[in-house]
DNA sequence: GTCTATACCACGATAGAC
DNA sequence: GTCTATCGTGGTATAGAC
């Protein structure tokens, strides 16, 4: 199918170079096939990227949306909460959603449409998981949750987006063990940090 | 001077749209000069990036030594650790630095040269760091410590490029308030990470 | 040092044959 | 559905006057 093998070629290269560095000639070379196929499949290249996004996010937020109702404890262990968000994710460094991740990070800087129709994607996931997280941690105020709510996918959006950030810190000592590692890695810190006692602001 | 004119309207537009999607004409146009003259002070538009890259980013680092050359405790406390490292970066949220901002993440992102020049500026910060946070965290084993570190620089990373993530979560309820209670809630969340206990990993 | 003018090329998009 | 051919625009870079 022409329109896979174009959407196949533009993720791998949208990741590699960025929306604006890619060009539709690079991405038709590669999924041998002709400049004029991608405007009759998705119209523009805006749309490639938001079909692009919308493949691997979309079964991403289904999966982190069945651990999390998967969870039998209630109220549900901060750590499973966490690992429902986080490990859907991680998990494609090890199957063929691997060359998506350096997008995932890069969405978010890029702005554009494709952001919006991030968030956009990523609403119905947002609004449970911070209800779990409030009540995993009631004695959070709301604005200090969203802080550690941000925080914490921080921590996501780099782990995948910047591979290379880790290598280079470490000096290439470090690298990316399998995802069951890193995903217990990321929830370790970020459940410390959820939990870390609140002291009185300095400053408003 | 034209120069400095320039290098301000870069500053601001790659940041706004990317290395990518900021043309020349665009730069030239917004600090009322010429195509021409950035070619004749900065060579070509990589160059010019890191120049303004360094322009930044060369103060932030040094500001970030001279913080953690003054503290006067030893072993350096944690959270001084991580204020040295943070608050540079987040004060300037408050001042004509702001513009470069977003750019702060992008980079890391984007790649090219100006990633590894961006790591080039960073290296003697990262080893420092690296050295402090070991005399303060003597039990966490060099692995596990790399990873935190990745973790505590995305979560500057992430607030300081990203502030409509935060504004999304938070549904608009969450404002960046000032510079120090910024770095105060990031201290709080990646020291408590960064002393998580460390449990066995599951896999290799 | 700073400008105008322009060379030259790659871009996204489209028309129309097959 | 898929192709070739082409349009108009805007990209980086440069030559040469002032």
């Amino acid at each position: 199918m022409t329109k896979e093998r174009i959407l196949e070629a533009a993720e791998r290269l949208f990741a590699e170079n960025g929306f604006e560095g890619t060009s539709l000639r690079q991405i038709t070379a590669a999924a041998s096939t002709n400049l004029a196929s991608v405007h009759y499949h998705f119209g523009t290249k805006d749309d490639l990227m938001l079909a692009v996004l919308n493949r691997r996010l979309t079964p991403i937020n289904q999966k982190r949306l069945e651990m999390l109702d998967a969870i039998e404890v209630h109220p549900p262990p901060l750590s499973a909460i966490l690992t429902a968000f986080y490990a859907p994710v991680v998990e494609l460094i090890e199957g063929p959603g691997a060359e998506f991740l350096p997008l995932f990070g890069r969405i978010l800087f890029e702005g554009g449409r494709s952001r919006e129709f991030f968030f956009q994607l990523m609403q119905p996931v947002a609004s449970r998981f911070l209800a779990a997280l409030r009540s995993a941690l009631p004695h959070l105020q709301e604005e200090e949750l969203f802080w550690r709510m941000h925080f914490t996918a921080a921590i996501l959006g780099f782990t995948m987006a910047g591979s290379h950030v880790l290598a280079w810190v470490s000096g290439g000592k470090c690298q990316l063990r399998g995802a069951r590692d890193i995903t217990e890695r990321m929830v370790e810190f970020s459940a410390a940090g959820l939990r870390a006692p609140v002291h009185q602001r300095s400053s408003l």
